[in-house]
DNA sequence: ATACTTTCCGTTACCGTACACGGAATTCAA
DNA sequence: TTGAATTCCGTGTACGGTAACGGAAAGTAT
């Protein structure tokens, strides 16, 4: 095995009778090369089959290069968070190999942090930007400036609707509606469905849960037209109001034993369902985060859907690092990462 | 950011007054250096926090390292198909760093061609080794042999009771019994339940079956005591006998709607339960083998609980590559990997 | 034909580490 | 004290590639 002697840059120099400075100059296509030499050199790297060894590059090369991540601020035990998790362990697998990562956040809220945030990002010079698309215009004005400058950049979690990333890696929305849908009524037929909702304010921000409600009801329409699906707002920031909503609800519906939510924060409705059970119940959420696993382990919640956020990033960096360093282009462009099914009897270790 | 000017073995020569070579002596203490001078370097490497440039030192070391996986034989649409094919993923990411794999196989039946294959296998010189363990006897040698000669080892799948590995990674077998059980009754009473089982010959291979037997009755015990069940055993190599086994039983048990497997060939039973449909029955098998995934698109299995296979060598080579190139060890030895629950809504992203 | 550009290309000095080689310093025996 | 054996250490080169520098060859204008 690995009989073939690794064949350098000098042995096509000397195949050609040019130079090693011209064959790296051909190598890298930075011109001052004659056309005859250029087909020579292109020649013989075909048929010696020649590879440049990374390592003498780098070494050559010399320096670091970065990779910046910008995603929404991680509040604890938030959604990002989790995502965050990825970058310290992409960072220590890829900080070895002379890549630094820099991790840029905004507020998911205000348009104007992104900006900002987003223009120190450009300053730092990286040689690639991991990114979670949650501003639609300025997106795709960050996108275009990086374009411009070469610098290529991944997305995570969701994607626009452009073609000029590395990569993407993401769940499948709509598709994730149809699972949750199936778990929740475990394929049985179901009377009525509570969907627990967060109000969005007017942004116009990507919203993923959307296409998870639409797969959702596509499903129960298909599967069971009959069942009634109700709806009850809820605001993140008012736990009191949560509870008193829900309270409301169950009072005049005691008959719904199957409630769901499409974002991350089935946990805040943890506290009135656990306040309140009901040995029928059925609750699905979506991520992992600590406090939706733990009301997973106390029996509150019944399915959590995951995504697995940090190997998204981890996914995404390390792609770019292979792209930055060795040029790779990775196998394809979108990943739809597989959707795990966690219940207490398979959360411990995720 | 990154502002500390990397510091080389030159920086610690001159600190110290001595030369690079008496440094890189200590470095991999050769001997032919005097305790002060060792004891200074020492200082010095501390006190600068010099760590060795990676690239430098692989292209002064030159050369390949290869890298060994030792696992049954891939027959056709088996588990181990799964396995080898983690391996192609793993070699592409590993031989751009100048790491060759290579797959030995053997016959997981015949201890002999184990032997053999292990022989030839440590012939190849390689500089690490994934190992899943079958023979209990033989394996020991073998892993006793690896220590000896320095070769750094990891285990897939299932492991020993040793210590010397490098890492394991492996489904939690017992708890997997227990999500099986869970999976398969819906967390609801169930009258009976019948156990597919394969008839072992007498080798005393490791059967990871047996723990995840021991988890599923452990659960029914603790959950549905009153739960009848049953137990066919059928002949992996004789298909009409495995038809005939299930028939006989279905016609004296007609009222058991709940089957479940502990191996990965739930798809031997497959035709039968397509053969002979029950709107009641709920399957319950392994492994994402290609039958048992197809078998999960049209029903005839509603869950599949799944380990990754090809992740486990992906992982187990991309350790030995780390700790071969850059000698760094993992964060711990134990990977217990999360286990996927597949259903017909989720198997179209594994 | 001369001077002045361009276009090409070879030379050379690194990058940071590994390791062989030979020589200086020290120790030991006689 | 001298020679030999040890112990310790510095020098030099290789590893494969990068990129600046400068000069030769070819082309252009006068």
């Amino acid at each position: 095995m690995a009989a073939t002697e690794k064949i350098t840059i000098m042995d096509i120099a000397r195949r050609t009778g040019l130079s090693k400075g011209t064959v790296d100059r051909v190598l890298h296509n930075r011109g001052e090369v004659s056309k005859k030499s250029y087909a020579k050199v292109m020649e013989a790297i075909q048929e010696l089959g020649y590879e440049p060894n990374v390592f003498a590059s780098l070494l050559a090369k010399g320096g670091k290069r970065l990779i910046a991540v910008l995603i929404p601020a991680h509040e604890n035990g938030s959604f990002w968070e989790l995502a965050a998790s990825g970058i310290d362990k992409a960072a220590a697998s890829v900080t070895t190999v002379g890549v630094d990562i820099v991790h840029f956040e905004y507020d998911q809220y205000d348009i104007d942090s992104f900006r900002k945030v987003a223009g120190k990002m450009l300053e730092a010079r990286p040689s690639g930007v991991v990114l979670a698309p949650m501003f639609q215009g300025e997106t795709e004005s960050l996108t275009e400036e990086l374009t411009q400058r070469g610098i290529p950049y991944c997305f995570i979690d969701s994607k626009p609707d452009t073609n000029g990333y590395l990569a993407y890696f993401g769940m499948p929305l709509y598709k994730s509606g149809y699972l949750c849908a199936d778990q929740l009524t475990g394929g049985r037929d179901v009377p009525s469905v509570l969907i627990i909702r967060v109000r969005r304010d007017r942004f116009s921000q990507s919203d993923p849960t959307v296409n998870r409600r639409a797969g959702f009801l596509d499903y129960m329409m298909e599967n069971y037209p009959e069942c009634r699906i109700d709806n009850v707002f809820i605001d993140p920031n008012a736990p009191e109001e949560t509870e008193a909503a829900l309270s409301t609800y169950f009072q005049t519906h005691p008959d719904v034993h199957h409630v769901v939510m499409f974002n991350s924060r089935i946990h805040l409705a943890v506290p009135y369902l656990q306040a309140h059970p009901d040995p029928q119940r059925r609750v699905v959420g979506f991520d992992n985060l600590k406090a939706n696993m733990d009301a997973l382990r106390n029996g509150t919640v019944s399915v959590l859907i995951g995504q697995r956020p940090d190997e998204q990033v981890n996914l995404a960096i390390q792609t770019l690092a292979e792209y930055a360093i060795l040029g790779k282009l990775p196998p394809r462009k979108d990943h739809f990462m597989h959707m795990d099914i966690l219940t207490s009897y398979n959360v411990e270790d995720y």
